[in-house]
DNA sequence: TTTATTTTTCAACGCTTGTTGAAATAGAGC
DNA sequence: GCTCTATTTCAACAAGCGTTGAAAAATAAA
């Protein structure tokens, strides 16, 4: 079974279907949409990917497992370099939302597109139960273990509000809608993920904190 | 011009169309769809509203005005009853986001799609830019301006990207998408707005006050 | 009841959709 | 060169789309 053949159109059309599905959605492209914006026949996306559903799928899991474990190592990296009681919640949050800065300066603005067609789908009332579970559950739950052990004490019910809070404002930032440019006068810019983290993890971090408890008290 | 008559059947359009459209955006849903489910032919859509895009404009306006001005009530409100350094940021957040538990317990199930359609555009790059200004611009300004004045020395900066993580906590609780149940094992639940509040409340101002220094520290 | 107006349905239009089978093209191994 | 397989295009399909004009039904005014 020869790999060496390789489809360099089949990785475009991916590229657009990417895009197009993070600014309008499953139902707003078109197969003739992505075909047209990726120089290819129509016919071409059913050969490689098969229905179009199949192809919304492929466009999930191309970068998936990259993602998470990049995210991952940089958990277990905070743990490593922490001591005996753990790493603090700062450094947990900054584990969880600094990785897909590094996605993003990677150059390749397919990246940006993912994030922001994760971000439609975790708050898509259709689609988030169908396929936020099958990508990220193992990877929230290790970082919901090591909240709990950065909190001790706190109520389960508490930290999983927090973390709702925390998905949601990852959520609108990876969205890339605009707003807070619009809205600050352009004093804030929703491409700037630095900035969006540079401001959400103390954000988030003090929210934890005092919603579960002052036991998890910042530590030097 | 008599305007005694009225269409029963007008409201049960908007009615299904609020509930579909808020389940599986603008493209996902078609009007035969609506009309089916609505008990109605498909052309009694075009005959109320016009196009199907006039259709879509049509449900937002209908709760527009209550919706913002029940919100810009509860501001004023917190504002008289506070005394001449204003409401705490505790008070703000509250007049921000109670009233649209209060929307919820009129018992009308509208008025949670609605919110849910809401989150849906908010967190659109395609529709977003289009309709959240034209909605909201208005209350949210008032809003900023009282997270200044409790806020004092802040930058505008801070407290726009502060703005920013509440508004994204809580679109993602108006989405329901149930991911928190899964999440949670069923402890916490996506339609217990008035859970996601309590949490949300202390989260959010903890964090304002954390990013947007100490000068606004919480009052008795 | 008759008349006038609004509401609702019926029937159909031109167009686009996702999908498919067959034909054409291209590249690798011989 | 030829052969085989993977890739890509072509052409067309049945189904569903938003929209519309005219007919029918319902309601209000007289």
């Amino acid at each position: 079974m020869t790999k060496t053949r390789q489809a360099p159109k089949r990785e475009r059309i991916l590229d657009v279907a990417e895009e197009l599905f993070a600014l309008r959605g499953y139902d707003g492209v078109t197969l003739r949409q992505i075909a047209n914006n990726a120089g290819v026949d129509v016919a071409l996306a059913s050969y490689h990917f098969g229905k179009k559903l199949d192809l919304f799928n492929a466009v999930f899991e191309r970068r998936a497992a990259h993602l998470n474990s990049a995210r991952l190592d940089a958990l277990e990296a905070c743990q490593a370099s922490a001591d005996a009681a753990g790493p603090t919640v700062e450094q947990i949050i900054e584990a969880f939302l600094r990785p897909l800065e590094l996605a993003q300066e990677t150059g390749d603005p397919g990246w940006q597109n993912y994030l922001a067609l994760i971000a439609y789908i975790n708050n898509s009332p259709y689609w988030g139960p169908r396929m936020m579970s099958k990508l990220f559950d193992g990877l929230v739950s290790a970082f919901i273990a090591a909240l709990r052990k950065a909190l001790p004490g706190a109520r389960d019910e508490d930290i999983y509000w927090c973390y709702h809070n925390l998905s949601g404002a990852l959520t609108l930032t990876l969205a890339q809608t605009g707003r807070i440019d619009k809205l600050s006068g352009g004093k804030c810019l929703s491409a700037d993920f630095e900035a969006a983290y540079d401001h959400m993890i103390p954000f988030v971090a003090a929210g934890f904190r005092e919603v579960c408890g002052r036991s998890g008290k910042k530590r030097a």
